[in-house]
DNA sequence: TGTACATCAGTGAACGCGCGTTCACTGATGTAC
DNA sequence: TGTACATCAGTGAACGCGCGTTCACTGATGTAC
């Protein structure tokens, strides 16, 4: 074996990493090859060797972004483990997040997109969606019921993802005053009363 | 004038028609000048009679499309004109619209991609968010407090449009069961308890 | 230890293809007389 | 009423351009002797 064990892996990770960040900065259609191998520090030609299309790179590239987008978030929390389902919320719904899709959540940024791709990209679209769901269906409090922490999470989920897309929709002040109503809403349809 | 004075926009309307239903079942990328104006019945060249650029026609077809979104949603209603906010987000959150997308609301069908368009294309999105906005607040019960349906209104909107992404991003029966989830959770939130 | 070799990650130029846009032209229309 | 005309909505071919993909080649590496 002429190379180190790790090295092919090890390009690839950068090429994955460089395309999670295109794709939710720029969208499927607007990340060309050329482009996320010269931010990898490679050339164009190269990317074959490592991947047999850019659909196989994008399905790569959803998984990738799923796992910074947890670190994004956590960051966002000083490193705090994940407390409960309205922190996690909370904290999604930041600002921060609001003026940076390159390292936040993919479905936000390219969910519909995504959504419209070919069987691979679906297949990792779906499996970033339900590992999203389990998630926080895990951290709604445990003395409630498995149908209530299911449909806390989906609408958390739903929030979540539905007031970033809208936000980026609006000026920034704007979309930061929806936020902070979607915030509130979420912070009431998760308390103990109903 | 050699032609009759309505032609021209009528015209004009079938290609924003065309445009915002492929928009949705298309996204923008993926859209071509040529098959809108295939599908409007007229050559490809015609297309620069009426628009300056595909920009102006995207930003045209949002406005369309959100139009068209409401008729639909009206239809789910038989007609029945909107009664209130929870019974609106149930005909949103619908099998009917998680499977036809090129009749339903633009924001769940395209909104990441729209928010990265030029500016044209971002002042029509943002006017079609603030349009859902004022529209979900005003089916919000009177008694409440301005503060409160803004909130709701903020909040469900999330619900829809991020229930549909989401619902979209998965198996058809699997989505199925998450829109349910979503449904269960905004009626929960928007009843009168907290 | 030193050298020739086989391997294969990465290079860079080239390829079709489809897109948005342009443009010289056509022909259907209402108007003038 | 009928005919010549000016207008302009629509046609269809052509244009660059950038994209995903291919491919013959290069050169850095660990191995064999």
């Amino acid at each position: 074996v002429p190379w180190p064990a790790e090295h092919k892996a090890e390009t690839r990770a950068r090429i994955v990493g460089a395309a999670a960040a295109a794709l939710r900065a720029s969208g499927v259609a607007d990340v060309g090859v050329a482009e996320v191998m010269r931010s990898a520090g490679l050339s164009h030609g190269g990317f074959y060797g490592h991947f047999s299309s850019k659909d196989e790179l994008v399905a790569a590239a959803v998984t990738g972004a799923g796992h910074d987008s947890d670190e994004g978030l956590a960051m966002l929390r000083s490193g705090v483990p994940a407390g409960d389902l309205l922190e996690e919320t909370t904290a999604y719904l930041s600002a921060e997040h609001l003026a940076h899709p390159e390292r936040g959540c993919p479905l936000a940024a390219t969910g519909p997109e995504l959504a419209r791709g070919s069987q691979t990209v679906r297949n990792a679209l779906g499996a970033e969606i339900r590992r999203r769901l389990d998630r926080l269906a895990g951290l709604s409090p445990r003395r409630r019921s498995g149908t209530r922490r299911k449909r806390d999470a989906a609408g958390a989920l739903a929030c979540m993802v539905g007031g970033m897309v809208i936000a980026r929709g609006l000026p920034e002040s704007e979309g930061t005053a929806l936020l902070a109503d979607v915030r509130a809403f979420v912070r009431a349809a998760l308390s103990d009363r109903p």
